[in-house]
DNA sequence: CCACTCATGTAAAGTGTTACATGATTTC
DNA sequence: GAAATCATGTAACACTTTACATGAGTGG
C-alpha cells in the first residue's frame, strides 16, 4: 500500500494528521511553510484528495458554507503515513536551477556574473527575513510547533549559509569570467 | 527562440560550451559535478540532444569508435545559453522530500525521529567527505575550474550547515515527537 | 569468453505547471 | 456594486523516472 501515493499524498496526508483541512486549507499550507521544502498547487493537490479518498487513506466531513468539503485522516491513513516516515528512504535527488547556472557562469562578462550573484544574495537576505519573521511568531508549544521549529531551523541555517556564500562569491567572480570569445 | 528549450537544454549547451561532446560525455557529466544541482538521466538527454539539434543550436561532429556521436555547440547555441544566463531569471522552486519529512516527525515515536536524524546527519558527512574529496583535486586554473570552485564552495557551506544541523537536531527532538496516538 | 564500460535510443507511466472554468461569500 | 478571498475542479502540456531494447569495444 505504501506505493500508492507518491510523495505529495503523503505530505497531505501528513498534514491532515494534525486536524481535518479542506483542499484549500491544504493548499494554503503548502503556500506557507511547505512552500520551502514542497511546493504544490491546487491543480494538484485536488485531483490527489480523490485518490486518497479512493484509497481509504481520508475520509469527507461534513461539508462547510462556502463549497468547502473537509477531509480527515482514516486509521489506514495514519498508518500510511507513519509506515512512509517509518520504513521508507527519503528520495534525496534535490534540483536547484539557480545553482545550475553556476557552472556556467565562466560563460559570462564577469560583471553580469557579479550581477547575478549579487541577486543570489539578495534572494537569500529575503528568504531569511521570511523565516526570521516566522521564528519571531510565538506560537504554543506542542509535538507539531516543535517539529516545525526543527524544519525551520534548517532553512534559517542553509539560507545564513547560501548569503554568506553569495556575499564571499560576489568579489571572488571577478576573475572567474571570460571577457569575451 | 529563448523558450524553445527548458532548463536542461541549457544545461547542456552550457556544458557543450567549453568543448564537444557526446551524449554519453554529458550523461557522466550529470552524474557527477551536476548531480548535485541538476540530475538527469541518458533518457532524457538524448532525445533533449535531437531537439536542440533540430533548433540548430548545436551540430554533430565526426563519429567516435564505438558509436559516439560528439556535439558541439553552434554560434546560435551559445548566444542562446548566454541569453538564458543573462536574461531569464532562475527558477527559484526547490524540492527536498527529506525537508518535507522534517514537518511531520512528530507523528513518530521519539526514537523513530532520532533515527531519521541521526540518517540526516550521516547522509551530510557522507556528501560533505564527497565534495571535499573534490576539493582537494588540483584542476589547471581556468575560467570554467573557477566557477566550478564557487558552486562547489556552495555545497561545502550548505552541507556543513545542513550536519551542523542535524548535530543539533537530533538530541533536540527527543521532546518534539508524541509519544503514541 | 565473460563482465564491464561505452554508447544510443524508445515507450510508458508518473509528476508537475499553466491555463481554462466556475461559483459563493465577505469586505470595502 | 466591485474586488478580494474562499473554494473546487478539469485539460493540455511539459518534464522526469523507470523500464525496455540493443550493440560495440576493452580488460581480465
Amino acid at each position: 500500500m505504501s506505493n500508492m501515493t507518491g510523495t505529495l499524498g503523503h505530505a497531505l496526508l501528513g498534514l491532515l494528521a494534525e486536524r481535518p483541512r479542506t483542499g484549500y486549507g491544504l493548499l494554503k499550507h503548502f503556500e506557507q511553510s511547505l512552500a520551502y521544502a514542497w511546493p504544490a498547487s491546487h491543480s494538484q493537490i485536488y485531483p490527489e484528495l480523490a485518490k486518497l479518498l479512493g484509497a481509504g487513506l481520508i475520509r469527507e466531513g461534513e461539508a462547510l458554507p462556502r463549497g468547502g468539503r473537509p477531509y480527515e485522516l482514516t486509521d489506514a491513513g495514519l498508518a500510511e503515513v507513519r509506515n512512509w516516515l517509518r520504513e521508507t528512504e527519503p528520495s534525496r535527488t534535490v534540483r536547484s536551477e539557480a545553482t545550475l547556472r553556476l557552472f556556467f557562469l565562466w560563460l559570462l562578462e564577469p560583471e553580469d556574473a557579479q550581477t547575478y550573484l549579487r541577486a543570489e544574495a539578495e534572494r537569500a537576505r529575503t528568504v531569511l527575513a521570511e523565516l526570521e519573521a516566522i521564528a519571531e511568531q510565538e506560537d504554543p508549544d506542542s509535538p507539531k510547533t516543535r517539529a516545525y521549529r526543527i524544519a525551520l531551523e534548517l532553512g534559517l541555517r542553509t539560507t545564513r549559509a547560501r548569503l554568506e556564500w553569495a556575499e564571499w562569491a560576489e568579489p571572488a567572480v571577478r576573475a572567474s569570467s571570460r571577457p569575451s570569445r
